[in-house]
DNA sequence: GTAATTATCTTGACTCATTCAAAATAAATA
DNA sequence: TATTTATTTTGAATGAGTCAAGATAATTAC
């Protein structure tokens, strides 16, 4: 789904042109699950250091309608992006350091589409953030107690 | 709870002023359900005209953190703000227009809350919002099938 | 009630992820 | 190989939100 051979058949099909930077764009982000713009940018230009940052905006942008990548963006969070498409999974967010992580869904396949009442709205994606602390996070915590760096 | 005298307790308890902007803040954020900042900003000045946007953030930040307020911030929008706390409830948003909705848990309590495997994360809020068309923009999309301005 | 203290507000500049736009480039087609 | 035009480069612009210094007003002490 992500190979090279992938993005170029997913971008054929859209008419869209095969280009290096959607390419590596693509390659970075698999070789960095949850990386932010600015480490995407990075990694594409170990390989090709001539790419711009338009280019990487513009390709993720791309990637992310064709369905190939999914962005997140907790508050008050820059975007971040993962190749693990369509399998509804969620994510928990530590609201200390930032690191985030994927969770499966609880409770099966789609659960939290069923929305008790939906006010007549047709809803076609239940997103799902966690927050709270992660393991590093809950050490610092009880390490030092009182006159914690906030 | 969000009466002009709770707001009084909450804050003097938290050894905070009782400030006409905190006051106002609060009261727009009443008046005006999921309003965004510049909203918030209109509504307080109808009363007070000189307070300063700086002073509308400040309080809405405080706010939020005594647990008066609430904020929402779904992807590419700016952030909101709503007075209903404490009751996990959840939101939709329209994909088209930006259309916000509160939606009630589907399964009962809290049941997002338990994820099956959070990695050692210690979980303490889910947050879930609800993607989709509001009934409005359903209709605006199947009158107007092929051109329809995106 | 008045004065002193200092949290809060005003003002205005600043940040920084993201977007816009014009000219240059290169992927696809003929 | 030449042509067409989607993409990219370059560099400036946007805008929600933040920072910081001095002014103001909510509270406390008298």
């Amino acid at each position: 789904m992500t190979t090279s051979e992938g993005i170029e058949k997913v971008l054929r099909e859209a008419s869209m042109r095969v280009t290096r930077p959607r390419v590596a764009v693509l390659a970075a982000v698999t070789a960095h699950p949850h990386a932010d713009t600015e480490t995407i940018i990075e990694a594409v230009r170990q390989e090709h250091p001539l790419v711009s940052h338009q280019a990487v905006y513009d390709s993720l942008k791309l990637l992310t309608n064709l369905g190939l990548l999914r962005q997140i963006q907790p508050h008050g969070h820059i975007a971040r992006y993962e190749t693990r498409v369509g399998d509804n999974h969620h994510h928990v967010v530590c609201r200390n350091c930032g690191t985030l992580a994927d969770v499966d869904c609880a409770v099966g396949a789609a659960p939290c589409l069923h929305a008790s009442d939906h006010h007549g709205f047709s809803i076609d994606e239940a997103e799902v953030i966690y927050w709270g602390l992660c393991p590093d996070c809950q050490q610092a915590k009880t390490a030092q107690p009182a006159t914690g760096t906030v």
